[in-house]
This record gives C-alpha cells, structure tokens and sequence, in this order.
DNA sequence: CCAAAGATGCGCT
DNA sequence: GCGCATCTTTGGG
C-alpha cells in the first residue's frame, strides 16, 4: 500500500478549493514491528489505528500534525510523509496559492514549490490537514480523498525509516520515494557517501508491476 | 502535576 | 550533519 500510494494525488477541500499534492515519499508501520506507535498499545490518541482499513491516523509529530492512512488488519498504516504541489483542472493557481498562504517559511515568506510539502507535518500544514478534524475519520470523496491521474514512478527507492530510534526495529526498509522527486522529500536517500546496494536499493522493476 | 520523549523542521556549518 | 525550537502524549509521583 505504501508503494501503490506514491504518484496518487492526495486533495483536501478547504472552503470551495481543492487543495491537491502528489504523493512522493511513504513509509509503512506494522502492527508486529517496534517502530510503529501501533506496536505501543492502545490508547485513546492511538485508537484509529485499530479500527477498519482505510481509517485516518494523525497525530502531533514534535508540534506538527502528521497523516497516516490505515491498511488492512489492525495496526498498519502508512504514513504520508511528503509531496509535491499539483495545479491541474482541479486545483488551479489560487489553490496553490492558498497552500502557500497556509504553510508559509518560518520568516513568513512564501516557500518554493519544492518546499511546500516536503516532510509530514508541511504536507498537513499545506493542505490544512488538523489533527482534532481528521483523526479516526474516513476518507470522504467530497472532503479529502486520493485521487489517481495516470502518472507512475518510473523508478522507486526503497530504504530505511526516518527518526526510528536503533533497538526500535530501525533497519525494516519500509520508506519509499518516487525517484524522480528524491530531491523534494523529507530528505534526500541519494546523498554523497550514500550507496546504493547499501544504504538505499532501487525496487525490483516485477516488485513494482506486482503493487 | 511535571518531566521526558518523540514516525520533525530549520538554520547554520 | 548538528543543535535547538516546538508541543502533545504518556507515565510516574
């Protein structure tokens, strides 16, 4: 799920305009794994996570607000963890223009396009994603739904989780990145003195066709 | 009630 | 790559 979700569109309607992104770095949690908030237990902040697939997760992630999206069987989930503005015949120019408005830099000017959802908690900030309105909510095709226009990764990394503490089952290769966007994710897997076969691998080309 | 710990972001080097 | 701001949840006293 983590895989098929990246190249969808993720849109959220605030007021009468559609705010939309594309998805381009994911990572996956389960339930039998020590990363996962699921693997803590259940507890009231935590209880979306064990309910039906499909049901949204979001928490405070160190003061921002975070999206999951639940999978099948209890305590999976997959976290949004950054994306790229779309303007089409959905989301024109004023969409954007109030993602940009909603998310701006710390200094108050306008981020780059390439900036504006680039990590999990600026994804929710640019599409007005709050904690209290969408925790334990389902999808909704008239409110905030994933959308599909055609468009494929041609090319998928696969590598290690992000702020995963070591004993906490950080080695699991659950974080994915379209490639073709590497440069606009939380960070970059492709860096100097980053390896591929080491630190990061491509997926298998048959891996991809079968998600 | 308080301290500590996060599935982070940013600015600086 | 590192330090620090940030703010909610959690668990112990």
């Amino acid at each position: 799920m983590a895989v098929g979700l990246l190249g969808k569109i993720i849109r959220h309607k605030v007021v009468d305009l559609w705010l939309s992104a594309r998805i381009i770095e994911t990572e996956a949690y389960m339930l039998n794994e020590r990363g996962s908030h699921a693997s803590l237990g259940l507890t009231p902040s935590r209880r979306a996570l064990f309910m039906e697939g499909g049901t949204i997760y979001m928490y405070y992630a160190r003061g921002g607000d975070s999206l999951n999206i639940g999978a099948a069987g209890p305590g999976n989930s997959v976290l949004i963890k950054s994306a790229y503005p779309v303007t089409d015949d959905v989301s024109g120019p004023e969409s954007l223009a109030a993602m940009l408005r909603l998310n701006p830099a710390r200094n108050g000017q306008p981020r780059a396009p390439e900036k504006l959802c680039a990590g999990q908690t600026l994804l929710c900030r640019a599409l007005g994603l709050k904690v209290p309105e969408w925790n334990a909510q389902t999808l909704d095709a008239s409110r905030l739904f994933i959308d599909d226009d055609g468009y494929r990764p041609d090319n998928i990394i696969r590598t290690t989780r992000l702020g995963i503490p070591s004993g906490r089952d950080e080695h699991l290769p659950y974080r994915f990145v379209d490639s073709a966007y590497a440069s606009c994710c939380t960070r970059s897997p492709l860096g100097r003195s980053r390896l591929e076969g080491e630190h990061y691998h491509y997926l298998d080309t048959d891996q991809q066709w079968r998600t």
